[in-house]
DNA sequence: CAGTAACCGAGACGGTACGTCGTGTCTTCTT
DNA sequence: AAGAAGACACGACGTACCGTCTCGGTTACTG
């Protein structure tokens, strides 16, 4: 079980290190000090593999916080998303978004483990800013999240240059201005 | 100089079929009824190629309407690039995108040719909105094109399904509510 | 104990239905319900292990007979071993002396408890066949075993089908007829 | 075509020094300066190679010499195969004849391209032989071809050390005195 | 209108990595 | 305490493509 640890471990360097289409099968299991054969008897490929490393990595984490105001707490939660996304997670999400464009049972395993997940925790959360009045109750919770975080996967995949924080603050400003409740202007 | 033809078809055909990744350069030559050096003499890697063949098959096509409504123009817009990713040209973009997060040079031609020509040409119907007064000029032109166009990326790149038009309408009113002039609330 | 004949049992039957070549110490492990670690606690290659199961199957057997007529006990024992390479044994023993060929201890060992211990028996019978008038004195004994027994071994390596018993008893009496004693021509 | 003689000097040369079994293709390759891919675009297999190679290097060789002495012609060509088999050649032939052991087609191929062909030009002479009353005219020439040479092979393949001039003589003579014409003993 | 170049198909070539199999060693868990 | 079960590092397998490289055999341009 040990030869587990190394291989995640040795998997995250070197993709980090080299980027995702860089780095082979071959030279995780040198760099782990492991056999082939043992990556194959665990995981069915190489994005299989970086999916769980990602996920072991990241854990259970970026939880959302709660302190009544959406739009502090979203922020909060964007930007910890955005340094996470800026790092060594960062190459190896890339490389997972790539590989799940040809290799479907990736691209499920990435929705299924990744992104749902997190999805329903932010929904759960913009849920109840609807039932506190600071969002508007006729747009699906589902369509916020997808409005709310698309913009930092668009910078993440297509420019080189990370997202800046002050870029994603302003980019979350405009977004929720479309989504509070329509004054009522009887 | 048909025998370019034949490969950018054949490269076409056959990314559509089985996926950008399941082609190699072999087949490509094989299918167009050509000889590898062929395909080597006038594209320095597959990327290259993919990235000629879109832009061929697309061309300047989708310029911006102008009705003197942002939010109609906008939409027509919007439903003919979806259109467009839902069809071959779509499991051909996937590859590209993913094919640029490992290869920078496709990552840069990827924007050049593609993204920023379109971008630009957005932002210039969207400046002429914002002098009309239909949108807000305190927001960067560059940022509202991000805010529009990102939703459709995620649904193409997370999703297996494609964006129905309706989900493309009703994320565009949102995105672009928040974009409207805040009314003078003296 | 009862894992050693387990492991002979399976070794013989996987061999003869297979070929030797095509008999991996895994497949006798699992065939004999045995533990990999149990096959090597005991023998050390698979050249090894085929040795023992040879003997095991053989045992002392094929002790020469002895009725006073040379020519009609060697054809006698000849027919006997030839009958023996016709069936499984043939398969086992013909994947033993390829082994031997790259193995330096398989060929040694194949000398030393297959090879000369037979040899010497049959030399003990000519040497007594000599003394007996039947055989010439001036030709060394180990050479009329080599004599009488390369042809056998000749086809069994060399062609697929076997020594029909016609033919081993006519090989047998041509080199018989060379090895009688030269009557006195004077 | 110059990769096809590298790759046999190569194989000629590792298996001579290494043995057989202890040659892998890749390392044929290697020495060759080769990829295996080239290996495997001329030969199926190592048995394959081994025996173009073995062919190669023998070529039409060992043509029948004909003084008219039958025992002077085969004792020369006995001592040239002798001699043959004693060096690089004979550590080739040993492994291919192990793996016709459990290869068929190597078997067959081993058969049609080396024994048979040379077994008919014994043959022929042995025929020449009868005709001038030298050897018995009631046993098969194949048969006489099998006594003559099996003892070499015997010795070849079961012994490590090299038959020596002196007993593939002795051994030839004494085969020889069983197929000499019997004389009219009326 | 012949000569010569550019272009082409075909595919051999040296490589790299693949995913699989079997080796012989080792550890763990069961009985 | 013995042994099955099987994880493990390793090395080779045979295959698929890579990108480079001759090879002949056309067009089609030019001198």
């Amino acid at each position: 079980m040990e030869a587990r640890r190394a291989i995640l471990d040795a998997a995250i360097t070197l993709i980090s290190e080299r980027g995702y289409a860089n780095v082979t099968i071959e030279a995780i299991a040198a760099s782990a000090g492991v056999g082939k054969t043992t990556i194959y008897r665990w995981w069915s490929s190489k994005g299989d593999l970086a999916l769980e490393a990602i996920n072991d990595r990241v854990g259970e984490a970026i939880d959302f916080p709660d302190t009544g105001d959406i739009s502090a707490d979203l922020r909060r939660q964007l930007l910890e998303v955005a340094r996470l996304l800026d790092g060594e997670i960062g190459v190896l999400f890339r490389g997972i978004v790539a590989e799940a464009q040809s290799t479907p049972t990736v691209g499920a395993a990435l929705l299924d483990t990744i992104i749902e997940p997190r999805t329903r925790a932010c929904e759960a959360r913009l849920a109840k800013a609807v039932d506190d009045g600071q969002l508007r109750p006729d747009v699906a919770t589902r369509m916020m999240v997808e409005l709310i975080y698309a913009p930092l996967y668009y910078r993440l995949l297509f420019k080189t240059d990370p997202a800046r924080p002050r870029d994603i603050a302003l980019l979350l400003d405009y977004t929720l201005s479309g989504l509070r409740p329509v004054p009522a202007t009887d």
